[in-house]
DNA sequence: TGGTCATTAATGAATGACCATTCATCAACA
DNA sequence: TGTTGATGAATGGTCATTCATTAATGACCA
């Protein structure tokens, strides 16, 4: 058989992972349709992944990565916690609305277990709230928002709102944007942040 | 084989499986398992339920049903928009609280596929959306909540601040009360809605 | 240049474990 | 004695994973 440049069909299950996983779920899925759809043998997955679940892990990774680099380069130029918090909505909400395959698999199908999501959890979702505290912590020091409540208490707070954003839009059938909602959430989170009377 | 009252067995299944499926994950979780820790036989489960996934279901439509009952008595007396928004607040956070094992499902076990999510979603969240939005209407209406934003979207929002409160509280280890939260959510919510200047 | 050979990616049929569900049988009741 | 709730061993299907086999490649040598 004809040798392959390495990375390519690692990342051709990947890309086929999303796929099935997306319309099938984690469960309804099986190693042989993804091997199917990527056009490998069933065994090759195993000569990428050790298992099943390490495809959604690495899905989620490398998902993550994109995330992250995306993320530092489009919040390099600004020093403004204003701005670089509305950036962070928006971008948030650009990235997961972006490719709905990918969506269904972080907000639906990566939550399926406590032990999965407690992992993926600590591991990278824990550094996203930690940036997102620290631009709050800026904005409080910098007098513009409230200092009554914890950064990283906010940071979960409008995570929760992207969050429950983005699994609407997911859920939803009818045809729309996940991004346009980045003014209203934007609206409503400098709401909160407002400091009080 | 000794008679039982028809409801005792039903409430012991369920009772076993909020035990096992917490611990174990639904997939983790077999139905002999369940069996064994209701002190029935494996059979007896197909008496009761169509199958695994009736058991899922059944779960969700037991403890909503608890929500709701629980909802409509406690929200009765209260006529305020923002006493209600913040009687809504708290009992979330505390029947949700209330019993970590219940929460394991509700925040992580139930939302494993997009198919389930779906379903789950449309039937019961929904109502209990339209419930928050219609709260928010009338203190809209009243004039003392902001009025640049949809009724609805600002009923995802604050549950989305709830939604993560919930998970994150059943990911960490410490030994908190997720109601201790109510107040700085309470906080949070009612800055949000507070009319722009 | 052309012909071995060793190396290694890739294959996919076979394996074995797991588990939801069924159903022949049992035992308590009226 | 007929009815019915309950039992739990047996069944059948489903896959994740393995591994003996294949084939492409490059190294080496004549």
């Amino acid at each position: 058989m004809p040798r392959q440049a390495t990375g390519r069909k690692k990342e051709a299950i990947l890309d086929a992972a999303v796929v099935e996983i997306a319309s099938h779920g984690y469960h309804g899925t099986t190693v042989a349709m993804i091997a199917r759809r990527a056009g490998v043998a069933d065994g090759t997955i195993y000569l990428y992944f050790a298992g099943k679940e390490e495809i959604l892990v690495s899905l989620f990774d490398r998902a993550m990565d994109r995330f992250t680099e995306r993320g530092t380069d489009e919040l390099a130029g600004l020093d403004d916690p204003v701005a670089r918090l509305m950036r962070i909505i928006d971008l948030h909400l650009e990235l997961v609305g972006g490719d709905r395959d990918l969506a269904i698999i972080t907000q639906v199908e990566l939550r399926h277990s406590l032990h999965f999501l407690d992992q993926l959890s600590r591991a990278r979702v824990g550094g996203y709230l930690q940036a997102i505290a620290g631009v709050i912590a800026e904005g409080q020091a910098a007098g513009v928002w409230r200092r009554d409540l914890e950064p990283m208490f906010l940071a979960k707070a409008v995570f929760g709102v992207l969050d429950e954003m983005a699994t609407d839009w997911v859920l939803s059938r009818r045809n729309t944007r996940l991004a346009a909602r980045g003014d209203a959430v934007t609206r409503f989170v400098m709401g909160a942040l407002r400091p009080t009377a």
